[in-house]
DNA sequence: ATGAAAGCGCTAACAC
DNA sequence: GTGTTAGCGCTTTCAT
């Protein structure tokens, strides 16, 4: 186990730590006999620096903190496997946490990750946060933090978010044209960016095409789908409206899923009687009965755009910062859920 | 940013660095009023030790690595879950790699999660990893490693698993009991213990009620369904013998659904024609079509318990060790796609 | 009961 | 071109 130190090269070949440390380094005021030694032994001995001991010199620890709701989710797998990938080729390893979109584990995590000094955050905030003194605090205090797909509107800086406004905008004028009338959405709490944007979406699309909006046909899931009591509920409220729904519109992966499951074990037929559109990035649409239509964010590119633009924060800080929010477009894969005909 | 170190509390209180340090420790040795002052003006200026430097100091990182094939696939996800939600709780946190199967990748991550000093380490092999050197070498050289899932026969170790042949066996003797006479075998590369133990549950389930095994029933998918004309070839392959077969067991999560995917692009009816159980843990089963038979691990629990193992065995370092191989119960959730009357 | 000093591995300012 | 030294934050002998 003992690992090779630069201290052992110094006195392997009766050097100084210093001289061994900038040969290594490749410093340009070392002789290049010195140089050649020092690398080959190193090289032969099979020499990696230290990277705690590097860390505690200048309190970077060349990793990055991700807190989202949860990882065992198509969309977040999904976000992580970008972030991993970019990570790994600039030299940073990624530690993640769940916050189980409970408002005291992501400040709890937020803490812990802090006090194990990553060099910035990787944020998609609770569903049930509200409060953000605790991100606030720390980018007053110099951290960088980046956050992605779900974002606070009072914080400033970089985001990337999919363009939940267009996605669902697109859904909603695909069901309208596949002649629904009566559409509902299932969303979860109006706290989230995600929720806001694609209600407006939603709502646009129904007023360029002469529907009403109906405020009761939209229903806010606290729990995002999660806790089926919730979701049952939620759609049993839609289809005891004077006139239920003959489509619905989810807005995330639990919630569609939950909701065909809600339907079919309702034996309501999808799409003759209620036709679905889901904002999910699940991989099996195509299995599913009946195949869904949905609608598709870029997650492996957002979770790649996000870390790419965190670690160009750590690296370069800004001070007066222009910030970029960007946003990457959804595409929307139709199958018979919707009922297309 | 700047945080507070000992020393700051040791100039403010006009003690030494050595004192307030034993008096955050709660040492014996300090006088109780020392004690308390220290205790509050650390408490009241927020101070927390900068882990970084205790790892310096005695060489614990207090992180372990788990490397695993993919992320994204939802064994593997729940498995993480499990993982992180242990260690989070024994004060470790966690650094995930994947090999996506490739065994450079695995070693390339080996080595790099080891110069990152982890204190152990999580592994489920590659599907291609024959080699296993870069682990044994590391476990001679005192780095716990604990294997889970897909787990070497040749390295001695704690190990967690499902219990693959009895899943297997249940599966298999359940398409029996709907009647089926041809059951194919749709499965992972041979070298994974995973691959051998269900292929074993199959065969003896096969034997035991008298049906006959035939080797070209069984198909070895090199890349574990994730390429998607290897999964093809392997099913038409199948279709194309004399006497085709009547039922698939499918050996894992992208098995599975790839040849249910095929299976539907070719029009062929399931359960009908062909019935189909998979061992898999996609949360939809339900709601595919048709529902789906599946053998579910108890992904979660799986993880948890390895860490368990590789915690203890961090924290006690065994001498002449004494080995656990824990084997976890699958269940087998009967739906419509096995053609159970 | 408390302080001084060394050391974990590495880098960099400062000698020479 | 190379060596000496101090310091990152903390623990731990060894003195007193």
């Amino acid at each position: 186990m003992e690992a090779i130190t630069i201290k052992d090269i110094a006195k392997a070949l009766n050097l100084s730590t210093s001289t061994v440390s900038r040969a290594l380094r490749n410093s340009y005021e070392i002789n290049p006999e010195t140089k050649k030694l020092v690398m080959e032994y190193a090289e032969r001995m099979n020499y990696r620096p230290n990277p705690i001991a590097l860390s505690l010199k200048d309190s970077k620890s060349k990793s990055i903190g991700v807190i989202i709701p949860e990882i065992a989710n198509h969309f977040f797998s999904q976000l992580i496997n970008g972030i991993e990938s970019i990570a790994y080729n600039l030299g940073y390893h990624v530690v993640i946490f769940q916050s189980h979109d409970s408002y005291e584990r992501e400040v709890a995590n937020t803490n812990y990750l802090v006090s194990r000094k990553v060099d910035g955050l990787l944020v998609s905030l609770a569903s049930l946060t509200t409060d953000l003194f605790h991100f606030q605090d720390l980018m007053e205090r110099g951290l960088p933090i980046v956050f992605l797909d779900r974002v606070p509107k009072e914080i400033e800086t970089h985001k990337v978010v999919a363009d939940n406004f267009a996605g669902a905008y697109e859904a909603t004028k695909h069901l309208i044209q596949s002649g629904r009338k009566r559409i509902a959405h299932l969303t979860s709490p109006i706290y989230l960016s995600n929720t806001t944007e694609r209600l407006a979406g939603y709502k646009q699309a129904l007023e360029d095409h002469q529907l009403p909006f109906d405020e009761s046909y939209v229903k806010y899931c606290h729990y995002g789908g999660k806790i089926v009591s919730e979701n049952e509920a939620a759609i049993q409220e839609m289809l005891s409206l004077p006139e239920p729904p003959d489509a619905i519109f989810t807005a995330s992966d639990k919630l569609t899923t939950g909701c065909m499951a809600v339907l079919q074990q309702k034996k309501i037929r999808i799409p003759d009687e209620i036709a679905i559109v889901g904002f999910t990035n699940i991989g099996v649409a195509d299995l599913l009965n009946p195949p869904l239509t949905a609608v598709v964010q870029p997650a492996m590119d957002m979770g790649q755009q996000a870390v790419e633009l965190l670690i160009r924060l750590i690296e370069h800080p800004q001070k007066n910062a222009e910030f970029e929010i960007r946003s990457l477009k959804t595409s929307l894969i139709i199958r018979q859920s919707s009922g297309h005909s």
